[in-house]
RNA sequence: CGGGCUGUGGCGCAGCUUGGUAGCGCACCUGCUUUGGGAGCAGGGGGUCGCCGGUUCGAAUCCGGCCAGCCCGACCA
């Protein structure tokens, strides 16, 4: 590619919508254009990198012997019927009609289609099958964010495979978990495999891969010692026990004034420390008002929650709801005497006792509560979020907490699906088996955001060779000056036919205009044609990445990129 | 969905308080000079000021409605 002639629309300045660096970065170096709010025109140099992406990524995928299909993006109504995901997708999901008045849906997923094609499948000899697709996907984010870390279409390669029972299905999941592992080190990501919440779509052994970024919207929980690693939605520690003291108090009501909050019953007269506090959250799941109590300088891990309980359908309780069955407000709330509504309650309240907790009347408290001997806790649960520096359950030493991006989830889907359509293969005595599924997603674009983030300097980006858009860049000074030119012209021709991406940069600018740019863009070796060089014969080569610059002979300009890439 | 903010040329912004038909930097085009780290001079092109309506002799500016985008939260296989 002649720069002269390629569409590279850099920007000096940053645009200013852009927050996460790779989004600034991708934008600025003419990667990206946004038309919508989750949609993302991918531009020339996007679509070599992500080429490049997709590359690695068949190569693994057939490796472990996947077979590469293209499903439609257009589903009909049925399938997603057929699953139930229709109603519990709900506004996620694009929704058209087509001319004839039918339901149709954007897939934001494969499941459905491919368990139709899976009908197909006949006899036990058929399995495992490994089938994927790189295609792109539908989301209706409500909220789309980090350019293109989060948005409302974006490619995804998607796998599924198919076995006879768990067995076959843990090695399935097994050699995807590798082929994972290879993905990543080969697009240069430092992703760490976590613990994952499989979601509302059930499954287990759920394993998201994270690369930590300030710019990730997951909190991992991670030990240095041991290796264990969690997505805070899953996460578990270990925790001091509390001395409640020797006096085991009785309940007692007392007056609180203005108190609204754990914080203001910590420094209230006669209130308690933080962590001797019930907190007292109401949620609405499945339509039927719950308690769940943490201890008070706990969090609430909402997915957890979720994942224990079953429920889908859950949210806070409105103040009239909650008013309606405790009679009282929030700020006031409370476990105590409170029958025929579900409490759950965090394991960290096992045990505490002289504790205080809301009266379920506005204005008031309790003081002396005893959870266990007070509270009829329906389920013990664990709920709470970790923070930075708990013990590891494992080892004990103290736990990470850090950002990270989700670059990959395998998890395994058991029969869900193909018990809605049926699917089933004979085995060896004739009888019919429903097949036992896995799903295993790779965000193609997020990917590269992530790579992106964890490759880059004051200057711009730093791809690592395997997907960067040119492997090497020629940069002519003086493109005006025939000899100069040139000699760039033959380099160029020499790379090309070595088999190395090369872009020529053969613009009438300034040095300055070309060094920077190249930079912006990430190319990872630089080659540099100059009339003072070419005088002695010499090229200059920048390697992007070490930071080094290195004269060398024309002659040996080919041989000595190739020897830097080997490294 | 709640809270905050923003829409003016390709990008970054000023102008709006105090109404008079749009300006700056970068980018772009032409010419000359310059050329190893984002050049200089001269000339030039490009904007329904997000959209609709209202007030007014006159609206980028004031008023109302709508739309879009960004950030925080909620939400999120």
């Amino acid at each position: 590619m002649r720069w002269s002639q390629a569409f590279i629309p850099t920007l000096r300045d940053d645009p200013t919508d852009a927050e996460a660096i790779s989004h600034r970065l991708l934008v600025r170096g003419g990667y990206l254009r946004q038309l919508m709010a989750g949609a993302y025109s991918l531009l020339p140099l996007m679509i070599r990198v992500r080429s490049k992406v997709a590359t690695v990524i068949r190569e693994e995928m057939d490796r472990i012997g996947g077979q590469e299909f293209l499903l439609p993006a257009v589903h009909p109504a049925e399938i997603w019927q057929k699953s139930g995901r229709w109603e519990i997708m709900g506004d996620e999901m694009f929704r058209l009609r087509d001319r004839k008045g039918a339901d149709l849906a954007l897939g934001m997923t494969h499941e459905e289609v491919f368990s139709t094609l899976a009908l197909e499948l006949r006899s036990y000899r058929d399995l495992p099958q490994f089938w994927y697709q790189i295609q792109t996907k539908f989301r209706d984010e409500p909220r789309p964010k980090g350019g293109v870390l989060r948005t409302r279409e974006f490619t995804m390669k998607d796998s599924y495979s198919f076995d006879m029972e768990s067995a076959g299905l843990d090695s399935s999941f097994d050699r995807h978990y590798v082929a994972y592992q290879r993905i990543f080190a080969r697009l240069g990501l430092d992703a760490v495999p976590v613990e994952a919440s499989s979601g509302a779509m059930g499954g287990s052994d759920s394993i998201e891969f994270m690369v930590r970024s300030n710019s990730g919207e997951d909190d991992v929980v991670y030990c240095g010692a041991c290796g264990y690693a969690a997505n805070m939605e899953r996460a578990t520690s270990r925790i001091d026990a509390i001395e409640d003291g020797a006096v085991h108090a009785e309940v007692e009501k007392f007056a609180t004034p203005g108190v609204r909050t754990i914080l203001d019953l910590s420094t209230f007269e006669g209130g308690a420390a933080r962590e001797s506090q019930i907190k007292s959250l109401v949620y609405m799941m499945e339509g039927e008002l719950t308690l769940v109590l943490l201890r008070g300088d706990h969090a609430l891990v909402e997915q957890k929650l979720q994942d224990g309980t079953g429920a889908i359908d859950l949210r806070p309780a409105h103040p009239e709801e909650i008013q309606a069955v405790l009679g009282a407000n929030p700020g006031s709330l409370g476990a105590v005497g409170v029958k025929g509504v579900p409490i759950v309650a965090d394991p960290a309240l096992a045990g505490r006792y002289n504790m205080v907790t809301g009266a379920n009347e506005d204005e008031f408290h309790l003081r002396g509560v005893d959870v266990e001997r007070d509270i009829e806790v329906t389920t013990w649960m664990d709920v709470r979020e970790i923070t930075d520096g708990e013990a590891c359950v494992t080892c004990g030493e103290p736990l990470e907490v850090f950002k990270a991006i989700e670059v990959g989830h395998i998890f395994k889907l058991g029969t869900k699906y193909a018990e809605a359509f049926g699917v089933s293969v004979l085995d060896e005595e004739g009888a019919a088996i429903t097949v036992i599924m896995g799903s295993y997603g790779i965000g193609l674009e997020r990917n590269i955001a992530a790579v992106v983030e964890t490759h880059h300097d004051e200057k711009g980006i730093v791809w690592p060779v395997a997907i960067a858009p040119f492997v090497v860049v020629i940069t002519v000074l003086r493109a005006d000056v025939t000899e100069v030119l040139d000699a760039g012209e033959r380099l160029y021709r020499d790379y090309q036919q070595a088999g190395i991406d090369t872009i020529l940069d053969d613009r009438v600018e300034r040095p300055g205009v070309k060094f920077a740019d190249a930079e912006l863009i990430g190319i990872p070796y630089r080659v540099t044609v100059g009339p003072r060089g070419l005088e002695n014969g010499l090229v200059e080569i920048q390697d992007r990445a070490r930071g080094t610059t290195e004269e060398i002979a024309i002659g040996d300009a080919i041989s000595h990129v190739i020897q830097l890439i080997g490294q």
